[in-house]
DNA sequence: TGAATCACG
DNA sequence: ACGTACGTGATTCAT
């Protein structure tokens, strides 16, 4: 049976009003203009949730009173009298709410001389006839009256979370009378929201009891004199009073409508609309908050067939394939379950079920049907370790997901919210998971959007390619000598430890080295050295407090000892897989600009800029005699910028193989032999610009005052013109188009470019700066990741890539294939991309990581 | 949970 | 008037 769902906007409006405000109007949400939007957040979650449960078919309705008087207010000039005034923040809500609602494609609708109520039971009572099963959302128990066997009132007291489904069945149960009843009640009790007197004297209690006993009002007032007592007396003394408020309270179910039940069907919402209501007020979460708008099937339609339904899915040309993981650390983890579905039939794999459903899973996943999956990498691990080969053409949603908005950051939720997709809710269960694999046969239409914004060939050459890539890195792991590191580690503590007892010479008290609040009392305190920028204790305050006591060079030396201990020696060890490797995770769509990110253990942040920290280097080596090969690309971002800004004197750097720091010194001092300094300065002046920084930015960076800096600027642009026009159109396309573009076009969305917080601002110029180059030069790894791949597959060589550290790529090599594979790696780096400057691959071979990058 | 710090590109 | 770089992750302390 369909339903109708009958909403009173005005009691939604207020609840989400007063469940997000505390009080004071200066804490509340707002649009970047000042709008409140703290209701019309609460009330978006609250319309999202209900249109959850809406199938195709289903009516959907909101009320809203309307401005103006009410024929209630002719006959009862008090009434709602002693209502509060609506609080001013709350009176630009409600239009914001109407627009809320068209942007959903909810019908909703207001009528002069009416209230919410009338129109909400005329549409109610309309949908009962016409066989609907109608479920209203309100908070006001005057619509109790409106029980029948079709019509529920879902009876919400604070949001959504507490709801009471009022049926024939409870309504006695709950309220002590019959829906029929609500409105005698009304008349004897009143309603003080409303100004409505009743009889006096007669309460709750008192007006169940005699409903109870005599069954309607005016059966009550015939028996005033046997009622006796002061209810008696009050009953005849405020009849008329009483009446009134009978009359008052009675709901209109015939109200005269100029639309009918074909009008309130609901079909959906654009996606866009959602967007742009969304990007109007500051709403970015909305759209999150709302089911997927194309969806047709809900999770109680889902049937989950038994497992030995699995072979019939075998002919289906495409699947579905949703591994319902909990943990997101799946190299250890195991899903819950498997579910699969060709969008009409669907199988859910619990846990205990998959060992014995490997021979049909593997004939499926090895096969050349399609399936469209989540997470390809997570799927590929996980498969493999079952032992089954996943090599079947795949497509997944993250990596789309990830290019169509970087911003969903690996989010599960997100990625199904940004693709309108149902996200498969825990307490959904194995539907849930199910109705999710159902909904990923639609990804045409994913493949549609990113076809669209031009983004779909990254996909197709870059993201899903990686994401087998990447699967296939992660389970290969990196070598780690457990007893090398710990060794190592030993020589740390013992270095650790001395500076520590330096540091703490210098104490009255003993504090703790770790705790930066301690560290700083002891110096700026105790000591009563000179405060740098505030109180740090950074390492950059701590080498210029070097001058003034011997205590900051000790205190440097424990940092420096405790960090490599703490994160490189007792931080990694954990990760070891017992079979003396770590395995990292690879995350594919997390940053905002389309690098990788590792974590668990971060294998992109190993210590080794001094001679020291490279130790740590030094334990990443094989036992069988493979070699660690590390090739990194050479000043790619300053080659990519020098490109994109299509800047002939830059590009002549390095075209020509000079260093580029160099010359940029040689051109900004205007010397023939720069200094170390002066090639210090310029790599800054470099990095300065592909960062976006200030002259303060650059000045802090390198010691001089801001003018210098500025000056530094402003003479490295008067070299390299095209590169200053080059930012200065970029940031124009940004402020725009609301997004900036890579070279292979991979977006970023800088909403923050418009925003009145300057410094939020400021930074998002920055960022629009900035994201190209980095984008770019991300594009360019990616694609030699997925090109050095095909190289050592194709060529069916032992030699595989371990590691992507943003410009470097490491691979493991077995001896035989040392001397022929490097050039061949090399070549497929500095070919994956053509720009217009040559890319330069460097690097070399080593029994260890650190003997690699020597 | 957030801030501070520091490791990497 | 404002302004102190882009992108990450791990550890530790403190709330």
């Amino acid at each position: 049976m369909s339903k109708a769902y009958v909403i009173d906007g005005n009691s939604l409006l207020f609840r989400a009003f007063y469940a997000t405000y505390r009080g004071d109007p200066s804490q509340i949400m707002r649009s970047r203009d000042g709008t409140p939007t703290n209701a019309i957040f609460a009330f978006g979650r609250m319309i999202g949730s209900i249109l959850g449960e809406v199938k195709e078919g289903d009516l959907f309705f909101v009320a809203f009173d309307a401005d103006g008087d009410t024929f209630r207010k002719e006959e009862l000039d008090s009434y709602k009298a002693n209502r509060a005034p609506c609080p001013s923040e709350l009176i630009p809500q409600f239009p914001i709410s109407r627009e809320l609602l068209t942007a959903v494609g909810a019908f909703h609708y207001e009528l002069h001389g009416y209230e919410a109520d009338d129109l909400a039971g005329t549409v109610a009572t309309l949908s009962e006839k016409e066989g609907y099963e109608v479920e209203i959302y309100t908070s006001d128990k005057d619509y109790l009256q409106l029980v029948s066997p079709l019509i529920h009132v879902n009876l919400m007291k604070t949001g959504l979370k507490e709801v009471t489904k009022v049926t024939t069945e409870n309504i006695v149960g709950l309220f002590g009378y019959r829906a029929e009843q609500t409105v005698d009640f009304k008349g004897l009790r009143g309603d003080a929201s409303d100004n409505l007197k009743g009889i006096p004297g007669i309460g709750e209690k008192g007006a169940v009891k005699l409903l109870a006993k005599y069954g309607d009002f005016e059966n009550i007032v015939a028996h005033a004199d046997e009622i006796g007592g002061k209810a008696g007396a009050a009953l005849k003394e405020h009849v008329e009073e009483g009446r009134l408020s009978y009359r008052l309270a009675k709901i209109k179910r015939d109200v005269p409508l100029p639309f009918g039940s074909g009008d309130l069907l609901y079909r959906g919402y654009r996606s866009d609309e959602v967007g742009v209501f969304a990007a109007k007020y500051d709403l970015t979460t909305f759209p999150m908050a709302l089911p997927p708008s194309w969806g047709k099937t809900a999770v109680r339609d889902i049937e989950i067939l038994h497992k030995t339904a699995l072979k019939e899915l075998l002919s289906a040309q495409e699947l579905g394939l949703y591994l319902d993981f909990d943990d997101p650390s799946y190299h250890l983890s195991n899903p819950k379950g498997i579910a699969l579905s060709d969008g009409a039939k669907s199988v859910y794999l619990k846990e205990a079920e998959i060992t014995e459903a490997i021979p049909l899973l593997h004939l499926a996943l090895a096969s050349a049907r399609h399936f469209i999956t989540y997470s390809r990498k997570e799927a590929h691990y996980y498969f493999h370790r079952l032992g089954i080969e996943f090599s079947a053409p795949t497509d997944e949603l993250l990596s789309a997901a990830y290019l169509l908005s970087p911003d969903i950051a690996g989010r599960k939720e997100a990625v199904f919210s940004l693709l309108s997709l149902p996200y498969p809710k825990k307490e959904d269960g194995e539907k849930g998971a199910l109705l999710a694999a159902a909904s990923f046969l639609d990804f045409g239409k994913v493949v549609r959007r990113l076809k669209e914004e031009g983004i779909y060939a990254l996909y197709e050459e870059v993201e899903r390619p990686l994401s087998l890539i990447l699967a296939e890195m992660e389970e290969e792991g990196v070598p780690l000598d457990e007893k090398l590191l710990v060794s190592i580690g030993a020589e740390f503590k013992k270095k650790r430890d001395d500076s520590a007892m330096k540091v703490l010479a210098y104490a009255k008290e003993p504090l703790n080295l770790n705790s930066p609040v301690q560290v700083a009392t002891f110096l700026y305190e105790e000591l009563g050295l000179p405060k740098v920028r505030g109180k740090t204790t950074s390492s950059d305050a701590l080498l210029l407090l070097a001058k003034e006591h011997p205590v900051a060079a000790d205190l440097l030396t424990y940092r420096k000892y405790e960090k490599l201990v703490s994160t490189y020696i007792d931080g990694l060890l954990p990760h070891l897989d017992g079979k003396g490797r770590v395995h990292t995770y690879f995350n594919q769509a997390l940053t905002s600009t389309g690098r990788l990110s590792s974590s668990e253990p971060n294998l992109q942040n190993i210590a080794g800029r001094d001679e020291e920290s490279s130790l740590v280097k030094e334990a990443f080596h094989y036992e069988d005699g493979s070699y660690f090969l590390s090739l990194d690309y050479s000043q790619i971002e300053l080659r990519v910028l020098a490109s994109i800004a299509d800047c002939p004197a830059y590009i002549k750097t390095f075209e020509s193989g000079l260093d580029v720091h160099e010359e940029t010194a040689r051109k900004i001092f205007r010397v023939e032999h720069p200094s170390h300094r002066e090639r210090q300065k310029a790599k800054a002046v470099n990095f300065a610009v592909v960062y976006g920084s200030s002259k303060y930015g650059l000045s802090e960076q390198i010691g001089c005052s801001p003018a210098e800096a500025d000056a530094l600027i402003t003479d490295f642009y008067a070299h390299y013109p095209e590169v200053k026009t080059y930012l200065d159109g970029a940031v124009a396309y940004a402020e725009k188009h609301g997004y900036c573009l890579t070279y292979f076009g991979r977006r970023r969305y800088l909403p923050d470019l418009h925003s009145p917080i300057h410094w939020k601002r400021e930074a998002a110029h920055r960022q629009a700066l900035n994201a190209p180059i980095q984008g770019t030069a991300a594009d360019i790894i990616k694609k030699a990741m997925v090109k050095a791949d095909a190289l050592l597959r194709e060529g069916g060589h032992k030699t595989r890539m371990i590691l992507q550290i943003h410009d470097e790529l490491l691979f493991k090599v077995p001896p035989e294939e040392i001397g022929v594979i490097e050039p061949l790696l090399k070549e497929a780096m500095e070919t994956s991309a053509s720009l217009k400057v040559p890319l330069l691959v460097a690097g070399g071979y080593g029994k260890s990581w650190k003997e690699a990058k020597e």
